[in-house]
DNA sequence: CAGGATCCATATGGATACTG
DNA sequence: CAGTATCCATATGGATCCTG
């Protein structure tokens, strides 16, 4: 593919960005290629964000059709959040970044600690 | 390439996103793929961008060695910008996130306004 | 289990002015 | 031209507690 317009093509790249960057939207997708998840396990995976976090990400990710949420089971509640068709998209671009991580990640990476 | 580890894989979409993520890190990078700038012409194409926020993105991409700060002339001073070679490494990159974004703009962005 | 509510800490970026 | 310095606004995420 070639992208027509520079311009265009770096307003992409921060449209995109704004979508997987932030602290956690990258890793919940990453978590979500996987398999379907539910919140606590989610919660547990990520080991260090909060509930609310945790819910105001999601959300964000279901508003913008990147994620779905199913109720499975009405009591006790069981929720699964999944990757819609979109979503499972993204997992290319995830393995992508990933590539270029490991092979980037001694010179990049070293100097973080 | 495969990923080995699920959770180390993870752990590098973090730290790769957390170099390229960012309002700015990604557009400064995707700019210099072209060709070197110098300050004010990055300055004059991120539009928005103050001149103490756009120093200290340079810094930090310095510093993980994406880009190099080149001395061109004396007097009166002339910086130039420009991808280092792992600098260049992460043009593929933005070419998948643009891709990405091309396919699935419709779906993912529509809702922004 | 899956959150909502509230309040709080910090990171990020910005405005403005100034300099060699 | 290429920044620095200060001070400031807001966004982001977190801690803690609570609930159906």
């Amino acid at each position: 593919m070639e992208i027509k317009n520079k311009q265009q093509g770096i307003m992409i790249v921060a449209d995109v960005l704004d979508i997987v960057g932030g602290k956690w939207r990258g890793q919940i997708l990453a978590h979500l290629c996987d398999d379907p998840k539910r919140f606590n396990e989610l919660k547990t995976v990520l080991n260090k964000i909060t509930s609310s976090t945790l819910t105001k990400e999601l959300r964000y990710l279901e508003d913008i059709k990147m994620v779905e949420r199913k109720i499975i089971q009405d009591k006790p509640i069981v929720i699964e959040y999944k990757l819609t068709d979109h979503g499972m998209s993204i997992k290319d671009l995830i393995v992508h970044i990933v590539e270029w991580g490991q092979k980037h990640r001694d010179s990049v990476f070293k100097k973080d600690e």
